[in-house]
DNA sequence: TCCATTTGACCTTCT
DNA sequence: GAGAAGGTCAAATGG
């Protein structure tokens, strides 16, 4: 199946290294544009570190193609009014070049940036000091995407989190995040305040586009852990075929899935799960060049964080979705998942676990009564809205139920709709939580073509009003202080389901 | 001999 | 309920 064995076998195609165009969607996410809030905080971040130019002079070597990272902030419900933070990294990208998603970290529920911010040092400038390391440290077998394209989603349910101090959330997250994004080690670097990004900045980088776009890379992304291949699949549509790692750590449940492009190219990695356990030493040291002299990152997580990794580990199974793809989808977001398996595995691991949680594959915190659903559309996909149950069951559009089944330990049955609107694609699924019916996992697949049928308009912005429902629309939210994100600063009628990222596709698809 | 990878088969999930 | 696709297992293979 798909590749070639033994070493006397002709050796795969070298995938070549295409470096990220800026496109017009990221050209959004410029610090000018960043919310005013976190811009404020920004403006604080240390002047004697160097620029990023500066940086791009120094040390980084090939892999300081990688654009200047800079920071936008998008925020979403999670239910009970908390808000979960979504502070994605972002690059300037030279142009004709390919485009590669920019690195999401998502914030717990009840972590907010700015406090991380005030924990010294700062989250922000440590991981983007781990930013610099990521560039650093992967030099000798990761590709330029790799370095620029850590997009990990570690997403928690923590109440404990939720509940944690800022010094202490910022040292949880040090646990969320997988390895390259350690802080510890991250604090070692120097890190590029984002006020320092400007046009000169970016004129740096201007230079650099004329740089050889093309790096060699043996193996895929070296994270810092030890992975064992256990499969290989051919997917449909797919000319490589998926391969799938485990964490060979002993009863680490982590695994990993990559996907490679036409060209060889890794496209996507996929974690699952967590690790519980640090790095390999000899993997750390290498990693890292040196960086742990300081004795700041022992290979066991602090006492004030440990209990907050272990919470974290109980509550939630992280995918972490690293995605290399191009710009034409790259608004994607993360998603995560899991699976009951693995959160058994976790409630093993970490001694244990809540009987009432909730189904882990889902987004969403269902503990409460609150119902979220996956908010999916087909290009660019935007997940995750929170919203009433009310809303849940009319939306203003017209469904016609196509199908029903049973899932296994939940009584009530997985409903299946499409709209029907003639020429309109979009689907829902509807699926009740085992524990409250009450609670309900709507899931909405592709984006209407057309407005809420007229005889429901109303009703429907009525609905929605009522509904908490709080669009992921990164520039949308720009537009907002820091906790500002509300109903009442989306369009309750027909946008109700177009976030802005895909009015943006449209716009620049000339629709 | 050990260990990692390959790969066909089987199982699960999705639609 | 069935087919397709994804995910995992485990024997075979090779370094």
């Amino acid at each position: 199946m798909g590749e070639p064995q033994g070493g006397a076998q002709r050796p795969p195609p070298r995938p070549a290294i295409a470096l990220p165009s800026r496109s017009s969607m990221e050209s959004l996410f410029r610090p000018a544009d960043v919310s005013p809030g976190l811009s404020c905080l920004l403006a604080d971040a240390e002047p004697e570190y160097p620029s990023f130019s500066q940086l791009l002079a120094g040390s980084i070597g090939p892999l300081a193609s990688a654009p200047p990272p800079y920071w936008y902030e998008t925020r979403r419900e999670s239910g009970g009014g908390a808000n979960e933070v979504a502070l994605s990294l972002g690059h300037s990208r030279p142009v004709n070049l390919t485009a590669t998603r920019p690195p999401l970290i998502t914030f717990p529920s009840g972590i907010s940036p700015s406090s991380l911010f005030q924990s010294p040092p700062s989250l922000f400038s440590t991981v983007q000091g781990q930013y610099g390391i990521l560039n650093q440290q992967n030099q000798p077998q990761v590709t330029v995407q790799d370095a620029q394209s850590h997009a990990y989603d570690p997403t928690s349910y923590s109440s404990t989190l939720s509940a944690a101090p800022a010094t202490t959330a910022a040292a949880s997250l040090r646990h969320l995040l997988p390895t390259p994004f350690n802080l510890s080690s991250a604090q070692q670097m120097p890190h590029i305040p984002l006020s320092t990004y400007n046009s000169a900045t970016e004129s740096a980088y201007g230079d650099r586009r004329s740089q050889p776009s093309t790096l060699v890379v043996d193996k895929p992304v070296d994270d810092g852990y030890n992975w064992r291949k256990y499969g290989q699949k051919q997917v449909k549509g797919g000319e490589y075929p998926r391969s799938y790692y485990k964490c060979t750590h002993q009863k680490c449940p982590v695994k990993k899935k990559v996907e490679r492009s036409f060209d060889g190219q890794v496209t996507e990695i996929v974690y699952k799960g967590q690790h519980n356990h640090q790095p390999p030493q000899q993997n750390r040291h290498a990693k890292e060049g040196g960086s742990l002299a300081s004795g700041s990152n022992d290979s066991k997580p602090e006492p004030a964080s440990q209990g907050l990794y272990e919470s974290s580990n109980k509550l939630s199974e992280t995918t972490y979705k690293r995605n290399l793809e191009s710009d034409h989808d790259s608004t994607k977001y993360l998603s995560d998942s899991s699976d009951d398996e693995e959160a058994g595995e976790t409630a093993m691991m970490t001694g244990e676990l809540d009987e009432n949680q909730p189904d882990l594959k889902r987004k969403m915190d269902i503990r409460n009564n609150q119902s979220a659903s996956y908010f999916t559309v087909t290009e660019p996909k935007v997940i995750l809205q929170t919203t009433s149950e009310v809303d849940l069951l009319d939306d203003g559009y017209r469904w016609r139920k196509y199908g029903q089944k049973a899932v296994k330990g939940n009584p009530h049955p997985r409903s299946y709709y499409k709209c029907t609107n003639s020429g309109c694609n979009v689907r829902k699924h509807v699926e009740r939580a085992s524990t409250d019916p009450r609670a309900v996992i709507t899931t909405y697949e592709g984006k209407h073509n057309h407005d809420v049928p007229a005889a429901r308009s109303s009703n429907h912005s009525m609905l929605n009003a009522n509904a908490s429902a709080s669009i992921i629309s990164p520039n949308t939210l720009h537009n907002h202080s820091r906790n500002q994100v509300s109903l009442g600063s989306t369009d309750v009628g027909h946008n109700i389901e177009r976030p802005v990222a895909i009015q943006l596709k449209r716009e620049r698809d000339g629709v």
